[in-house]
DNA sequence: CAATACATACCGACCGTTGGTATGTATTTA
DNA sequence: TAAATACATACCAACGGTCGGTATGTATTG
């Protein structure tokens, strides 16, 4: 009957809008106050009118909506990951070349930008991002497309794993302005530094573009904080 | 009179026993269990007597104590740093590498090892370890020695803070086998991509002693698993 | 050299909150 | 209509932390 309008429904026809929610209103909360700041009591408290029995519904445990949102905040990243590696008409250096533009062009305007948290004072949120790029998206994603670049020699390299690892570790986490609050200067400066590893490494991919879009992104959270 | 001898005794004449011995058994259940699965009950049943009076007495919360056990850990590790950087005798260069060497032969030897810990689910040890890494180690110790090895002219880099931010992140984090449940095989993998990234980057400082170090190290904590 | 005054070290009962569970009930679906 | 689903509610043990109190030290003073 009323299944739209927001209204305190009984029951939800559709499951996966209240996982959303719980999901939605989690991952805001844990940005804001942090996760172990954020009691199960808070969430609830924010969902209008759903009970602490929705929630262990959907979820086994706190650590496992942590999971959850974690796992929603690298979909996207994970999806575009996936379908650049799809690409049959670029070789292993341009794959790389195309993630860290498309990388930034989507941070740019993101959401969780406007929001503008902050990791830092958030362990069990780093460390489940960090577990992402670690076990994820460097092994699944980067780490093929070195293996690729090896293969069709537009990249030299010997150890695709750790290079993978090394590489998503600074794009991810050491260059990230909500893990580390640096002022625009300073993350140019890493940005330099990345750049001049990755030549070292042989990878000169960063150009202009790219250059220009980490400062306009860096601008972006200096201002929304 | 018989202050001495390890008895309940109702008081102690030197409280930083009881604060040493409360940071003793903290630090080893931190490691054996993780921070948040260690109870204050945990630690005042290992503490042979005291109670949880005794805790809050010489210590204002529960995460007062983990930053005193990761002080307590990289403690020694900034006082070797400071007696490389107060040499005079070496240049910057010179000091970086004795900085690695000194590390790694430090570490073969440390007890540490022996109980084989893990901080791979342990979200705030490993965080608060991270921090001591950005906020003191880098900036204090190698950032002001490559800032010295740029004057001397003994090495050649552009932004000595983000650099030793990058050095110190890989080296006490990314590489170290506690944090990156690696095999031999991998850790000698990072490692050589490690050397090939200082290479690049103008520091030719791993030579086949801090290599040799590095593959022992890893293998004795490999064994004692 | 006591008596006094205060600081330190520690005890353990107690408190509010927490994450989690057990059970009940209305609604959907097969 | 029976089973499965989507919740609500009442409840629990354990947690981190507080607090009033006590015993033991040291410093001051007459």
């Amino acid at each position: 009957m009323f299944e739209k309008g927001g209204e305190k429904l009984a029951r939800n026809k559709h499951p996966e809008e209240t996982v959303n929610l719980i999901l939605d209103v989690a991952s805001r909360l844990f940005m804001e106050k942090g996760y172990e700041h954020t009691s199960i009591q808070d969430i609830i408290n924010h969902l209008g009118g759903l009970s602490k029995g929705a929630i262990y519904h959907h979820f086994k445990s706190k650590e496992d909506i942590l999971y959850a949102v974690t796992d929603k905040m690298t979909e996207q990243s994970n999806q575009m990951f996936q379908v650049i590696c799809d690409r049959t008409d670029l070789n292993g250096k341009e794959k790389l070349e195309t993630m860290f533009r498309e990388s930034l062009n989507r941070s740019v305007q993101d959401d969780i930008f406007t929001v503008a948290p902050s990791f830092y004072n958030n362990p069990q949120l780093l460390f489940s991002l960090l577990h992402e790029t670690i076990e994820i998206s460097a092994p699944d994603y980067i780490q093929p497309i070195i293996e690729q670049g090896m293969a069709d020699g537009s990249i030299v390299a010997k150890h695709p794993k750790q290079l993978a690892e090394l590489i998503s570790l600074m794009a991810n986490l050491w260059m990230n302005p909500m893990v580390f609050d640096d002022s625009v200067e300073e993350t140019y400066s890493k940005f330099m530094v990345f750049d001049q590893v990755l030549k070292g490494l042989g990878l000169d991919i960063v150009d202009e573009e790219i250059l220009s879009r980490m400062q306009e992104l860096t601008t972006i959270y200096q201002n929304s904080k």
